[in-house]
RNA sequence: GGUCCUAUAGACUAACGGUUAGGUCACCAGCCUUUCACGCUGGCAGUAGGGGUUCGAAUCCCCUUAGGAUCACCA
């Protein structure tokens, strides 16, 4: 049998963290065993359309590399992939099930089921809806209903739950999970606008589209006895479940927006590579081997497995995403580093920078931050003269006769046959060896004059990329300046 | 509260009955050194508690405890 799997998110408007961890493993399943993944858009509660949501929410996706084999864009032989375009199904379905007797009618207000429900807790049982008392099919009789029906009363669709039966099905992640009915609520499967509930829209859909496996998160675990319960109802086979653990905030709660960022776009935004945030997000609930913390898409696809996945919930602390990002820019290729912070830096307007030469510099640098986009802050000056000069850097730095001391080795570095570092340093050395110095005593006057800062990367190598002719300028200004 | 799920260090995790309980992040110390980093070496720190089963339990069973999810005409 073919491997079919599905992300179906409702359009809320970004891409949370944990729907694109679920979308990944539905990805990753997929394409690990040569099947599809769809991507189907679940927008059946009209009172929360989101503008450019569809958009929002495949543009993260596609920034992460999860694609989609049908979907509302690419198209595919089982659409539309858009729950509001496929309206007239589930009335149909929804009829068929009140035709075999798994579905009534029931004509409460919200009103009516809110009393109910207060009355319930009260009573200190569980609110389910009481079919025996409420306004409904089985307390008016067909008669009634038939008339309420033709009258254009409102009305609902509610799955018939038969009391006694036992609902099991087997989770892959979790093994086996029995239910009695008498714990399942009668689940309204068809609104009073006629359209339908996620539970409905989901189990036909999923059916309709073969969807050989049910990967989403642990939330849906409680609801999963209806949805069996439907299968059952229309006498189809129920795909494979697995219900992925959840992600956390710290306190250890289903991650949400008021404790942080938990949209994809802001991570886009602060600067993570897709490559760290995807390896790093696909470890959070699964993990293939013991001894190793790196993998590229394709090799999380090669090894993927749904029994390796956790069954409890994991903290989504981003300190190691941190750290994982700055590996990945150790390691990603130059060129493509180039290419992302191209775009970054023509907002700082530094004079004229080329290509190549930013490449030099994310070279130099890439070793002493986390995110490529530290480059045009903590590297600024690569690209324009210091505007500043750190004071406690000259205060524990610049000695008296350290002015005359510059002079003598800027002039040496003015002579110097090329602008190698191993030729600069040499130089330097020599210069020190001969005066009774010691490195340490230019190379930090000579960072301060060229930087303005205390921090950097090699004084030598820095001095290189800058070139001699920005060197010298910038050496004979601090000297002109100060003396 | 009902139902369900879960439980290895601060965080992510490995160990599918036999290991001195392993790795990574973070943290601490040392080395390297030209500042800051990288890197290297070492260190701190864990099987929630109690009962069973077994020659042997982090692992299987039960109870307790703790945490979580869910109980909408939201998904």
């Amino acid at each position: 049998m073919e491997v079919r799997v599905r992300f179906a998110p409702s359009p809320t408007g970004y891409l949370h963290v944990g729907g694109l961890r679920t979308a990944l493993y539905n990805y990753l399943f997929a394409k690990h065993h040569g099947g599809k993944c769809i991507l189907r858009i679940e927008d059946t509660d009209r009172t929360r359309f989101v503008e450019n949501a569809q958009e929002n929410l495949i543009k993260s996706l596609t920034w992460a590399g999860v694609e989609f084999d049908e979907s509302p864009e690419v198209g595919g032989d089982y659409g539309p992939y858009i729950q509001s375009q496929r309206f007239d199904l589930y009335t149909k379905y929804a009829n068929e099930l009140l035709e075999n007797g798994s579905a009534y009618y029931a004509f409460d207000t919200a009103e009516e089921l809110d009393a109910m429900r207060e009355r319930q807790q009260k009573a200190g049982i569980a609110p389910k809806y009481d079919r025996t008392v409420m306004r409904n099919e089985f307390t008016l009789g067909k008669e009634e209903t038939k008339k309420l029906i033709d009258a254009g009363t409102a009305c609902v669709i509610r799955l018939k739950v038969p009391l006694n039966a036992e609902i099991r099905f087997t989770d892959a992640i979790r093994g086996d999970v029995v239910v009695t009915g008498r714990d399942v609520d009668d689940q309204i499967l068809l609104k009073s606008d006629g359209f339908p509930t996620y539970h409905l829209a989901n189990v036909i859909d999923d059916h309709l589209m073969q969807i050989s496996h049910v990967i989403r998160g642990e939330e849906w675990l409680p609801s999963t006895p209806k949805h069996v319960l439907l299968y059952q109802a229309f006498g189809w086979e129920c795909p494979q479940f697995a219900h992925l653990p959840l992600l956390l905030n710290k306190d250890k709660t289903k991650l949400s927006k008021r404790q942080g960022s938990v949209a994809v776009e802001d991570f886009v935004e602060k600067g993570y590579f897709k490559e760290a945030f995807v390896n790093f997000i696909a470890l959070l609930g699964w993990n293939p081997t013991a001894d190793r913390e790196i993998f590229t898409m394709d090799e999380l696809i090669q090894a993927f497995n749904l029994e390796k996945v956790n069954k409890s919930g994991a903290v989504f602390d981003t300190q190691k995403l941190d750290w994982m990002n700055s590996q990945y820019l150790k390691t990603l290729p130059l060129d493509y580093l180039t290419e992302l912070l191209m775009p970054t830096l023509e907002k700082f307007n530094f004079e004229k920078v080329c290509k190549e030469y930013v490449s030099s510099v994310i070279n130099l640098l890439k070793e002493r931050i986390t995110f490529l986009n530290e480059i045009p802050v903590f590297g600024n000056y690569m690209f324009e003269k210091p505007k500043t000069y750190e004071q406690d850097y000259i205060d524990k730095h610049w000695k008296e006769n350290t002015t005359e001391i510059m002079k003598k080795l800027i002039e040496k570095l003015r002579n110097a046959a090329d602008w190698k570092h191993e030729t600069t340093h040499d130089i330097t050395k020599a210069y020190v060896e001969s005066s009774g110095l010691k490195l340490k005593d230019v190379i930090h006057p000579l960072r301060l004059m060229l930087t303005g800062k205390s921090v950097g990367a090699g004084m030598f190598e820095t001095m290189e990329i800058l070139g001699k002719e920005e060197c010298m300028e910038r050496l004979d200004y601090f000297i002109n300046k100060n003396s």
